[in-house]
DNA sequence: TTGAAAGCGCTAACAC
DNA sequence: GTGTTAGCGCTTTCAA
């Protein structure tokens, strides 16, 4: 008879009424069973239990569950270009590593949404089962629009910095790079290159565009710097498509084959300054003797090699982000919009010394 | 007028249905709007748009659409210990990368679940909406158990590797361990130091646990490689909780405070012999001269700093694992199990050379 | 092409 | 402590 109490229900998988059914109580006992387990007795709930296991139930369906209760339990996070470059740039997995920890300790998944250029799949944005978003380092473009227009909260991560009414974190980018600026200007450097991701042509005279806002506030610093210096500076900026190894490496190679070599290579990320750093040494060009390189960021690898950077709290960016965006879900959303600015700390290595002769 | 066309929505935010009535539609023409663009005449696609626009509409509910048509567009990952220790290790995130292209290729999203023993949080589990799961590198644990409970896919990645029933992807443990003590033994090593990842307390001739599966396989490679010598090998293995720097690290110290000093020391990871190359360093030991020192993984860093390793395809083993999960789901789970052993790799460099005298 | 009707599987009031 | 009822918001046959 045993199978037979199962209601009309010989296709597809089991349900929760399916469990009641079987257990001979009712769905919100079954519910209770699981998600309540102080509201029923230890006895009635071992009975639940065993006809689940019976029917081969495995709890209650995330999505309906979902559904029903208007949450998903995940943190939903798009960041620049595609999945890819974000995994190769160690500041990412930093940032991500604190993203993480949080999450963790909220009892929340992470739902890394694909935002990358090669498909232009907005889609992906919408129809993320999250309780909110975490923006990190991009564009403002049609996947940020798109994750604004949902009714759940978002957090902005260093960019874009244009948003005005959305909670933001980041760092004091012209502070910070004015500080590896002066360093570098302070031990006698009169030639600079700076290699950066930024704007494929990059007139130092006009303004700015938005989308490179970072870059903005970077170049703002190295202004204020320079004309903190009586000298006069010749200033070289070379820019790339992304803040990597093999950009860092190619407009060194550039560099140090124009006319004017520079004697310092001011960078806008340690994964630049790596890339900087292996096209120097496969060159035979002594660091520091003979040009000095610095970076920015400050990862792991930046003190195993020496290089001098400009510290920033990545991992705690991440965990303040996520925290903050938690909250403000927890909250629905109430309160005033929200903006964190993280110190950033000059780190003086072995990679940055006086200049030649 | 316009806004008592609104149904009697005036609570919470519009719903489909909401958009409906104010275009003047039925829910399925507004439906189609999203996802069927050619199911209705662009007309009216344009209509149902504005009207959405005007009630601040910003598409399909993603729960309920996944409710709806079961499923998720997204990929659950959980993996050893905590998230913390997973981004810590590059060989962990190269394989996240791939895990990540594999699942851009494939317009899904990736949900990284907190599987960390501090939360005993299988609940994190068994609440993921997603379409599948990939196991990467956890012990036969609840989680596991929670995941294999689940009528969703899944696919194994290097362990557990005692679970028969269900799809993996791994590598020759076994071979690619014996290639490097082969090559150490080669170079006229007899006193060797394993440093690995594994059980408390190693017994050499006990049976191994299963929970270590790994560990287990690659001592058998270094029997066989031990094997193929004839002269007496003196071994010492020490194990730590992790496969981290400062496991590497704190067991080099014990290693060369010890009464016999290894002549070379083969490490489980990267990771590892990074650890162990760092506590040398700052002992002064020369490496090779003094000390010779391998890796497993071939990380990046890998052939920056010159260290001799195992290489695996550690990308190409996230990506082939998230797409034998999608073929899976997609086909509903129908098939035979599949199992692949990906090729390892030796890559002598510089961190190897013969023994002292 | 478009619309009407029928649930997807679940939880949370509220009554008992 | 347990059951009844009423949807959460959507997609999808099917018929018009």
């Amino acid at each position: 008879v045993g199978d037979f109490e199962d209601t009309a229900q010989t296709r597809g998988r089991p349900t929760l009424a399916d469990v009641a059914a079987h257990a001979g109580v009712s769905r919100t006992t079954v519910s209770n069973a699981y998600n309540r387990p102080d509201q029923l007795s230890a006895a009635r709930r071992e009975l639940v239990l065993a006809a689940a296991a019976e029917l081969g139930y495995s709890g209650p369906d995330p999505m309906a569950r979902s559904l029903r209760t208007r949450s998903a339990d995940a943190v939903g996070l798009i960041f620049s270009a595609n999945l890819s470059v974000a995994f190769s740039d160690p500041a990412a997995v930093e940032f991500l590593h604190g993203v993480a920890q949080a999450c963790e300790e909220r009892d929340r998944s992470l739902l890394l949404i694909p935002a990358g250029p090669p498909a232009a799949n907005i889609a992906m944005v919408s129809r993320a089962a999250v309780d909110g978003f975490l923006i990190y380092s991009m564009p403002n473009d049609a996947h940020v629009e798109a994750v604004l227009a949902r009714p759940q909260p978002a957090v902005i991560v260093d960019s874009p910095t244009d948003i005005a009414d959305v909670d933001y974190v980041g760092i004091d980018d012209r502070g910070g790079f004015r500080s590896v600026c002066a360093h570098v200007l302070e031990l006698g450097h009169r030639r600079l290159a700076i290699v950066s991701h930024g704007p494929d042509e990059y007139d130092p005279t006009a303004e700015f565009e938005l989308s490179h806002a970072v870059f903005r506030e970077r170049m703002l610093g190295l202004r204020a710097a320079v004309a903190a210096v009586p000298d006069a500076v010749d200033i070289q900026v070379r820019t790339g498509p992304t803040s990597s190894h093999d950009v860092g490496r190619a407009q060194t190679a550039a560099l140090m084959d124009s006319a004017v070599t520079p004697t310092a290579i001011i960078c806008t990320s340690d994964a630049l300054a790596f890339g900087v750093l292996a096209e120097l040494t496969e060159r035979g060009v002594r660091v520091p003797g003979q040009v000095s390189v610095t970076g920015f960021d400050d990862v792991a690898a930046a003190a195993d090699r020496g290089l001098t950077s400009v510290w920033q709290p990545t991992h705690e960016k991440g965990h303040l982000a996520a925290l903050m965006l938690l909250d403000r879900a927890a909250s629905d959303q109430a309160g005033a919009v929200q903006r964190r600015i993280l110190p950033t700390r000059l780190v003086v290595r072995a990679s940055s010394g006086p200049p030649p002769d």
